[in-house]
DNA sequence: GTTCGTGCAAATCTTTTGCAGTTTC
DNA sequence: GAAACTGCAAAAGATTTGCACGAAC
């Protein structure tokens, strides 16, 4: 199963959220708790800002428990979504890859390691439709995406320039 | 705007690119021009804005060649985006969609009808990584996807309030 | 005890691939 | 005529589904 997209390693961001225990978010959200669904949010809180295809999970975690199908990751990554705790985003093979959501962000993509990073972008407010298009739709949400290279993938591939 | 069919033909904006043929633009890529390949592009060409599935474009010309095969489709629009001609999005479910792509755009997502359009935002220039994010990642281009409602879905869907 | 969740395997769906036969240049 | 395309069918992946068993409440 060879995934072109790795999600990334690295957490992207500090994001400054309050770190309940995956039971915690379990019970807070009227589900179940599995052991199951304690090692995939386990996991996931851990890692806040790593992106994880349904198929890495199942790798990562099927040590910790081998009573672990990959289609329960698939019904267990569908409630914790049901439910906000994890977005979905696809990849651009366009397999589904998946991660905690628990504050709005955005997305930074590498094109070095094809590693999606979650980021909090500014200038956000002066983003708009042209006046052309303004009058054919009527916006609710914004998403964004940069595309680039992560401070890793910057530093291992360009040597800026002769010295 | 000369659009019926299905919601999803409508052209997003009235983008002013010059009008060539499939068959000069095929040649201008140095591609061989094939009945298949022109009549893919041509009908892509007549609705710039939408974006269409391999799948739909199958369905719309094979009755106008019944020898159009669903993997040369696939075929073609790899070729097509190879010369740039072509963009691909990838769909919330995951699958891929495809669209002329002769100007730089972004795109607006109606939650209705699920059409992908062409728009083309301003204020662009303001939009940054935030400080913390800055030093982490180095930007070199930006996709911004608007959601809400394209005009039609606004109109039939919403009573706006209660009376 | 009832309801919900999981494991397993089969099914589905989209996209890719291999190859022989045609077509374009 | 050579190189490039196409049709067809099979293959490859990713995700979903159906169902019986087991676990959580």
């Amino acid at each position: 199963m060879v995934r072109k997209e790795l999600a990334s390693l690295q957490p992207a961001s500090p994001i400054p959220t309050k770190q309940f225990s995956a039971e915690t978010w379990l019970r807070t959200k009227g589900l179940r708790v599995t052991p199951q669904r304690r090692l995939v949010l386990d996991r996931m809180l851990q890692q806040m800002g790593r992106h994880w295809s349904a198929d890495e999970l199942h790798e990562a975690l099927r040590s910790q428990l081998s009573e672990l199908a990959r289609g329960t990751i698939y019904n267990i990554l569908a409630e914790l979504r049901r439910v906000g705790l994890v977005e979905e985003l696809r990849g651009h093979d366009g397999s589904a890859l998946y991660g905690v959501h628990l504050v709005p962000h955005h997305h930074f993509f590498c094109e070095g390691c094809r590693c999606w990073f979650d980021v909090t972008p500014v200038g956000l407010g002066s983003l708009a439709l042209s006046a052309d298009d303004r009058g054919r739709f009527d916006v609710r949400t914004v998403a964004v995406v940069f595309h680039g290279r992560c401070a890793d993938c910057a530093r291992s591939e360009a040597p800026s320039g002769p010295p």
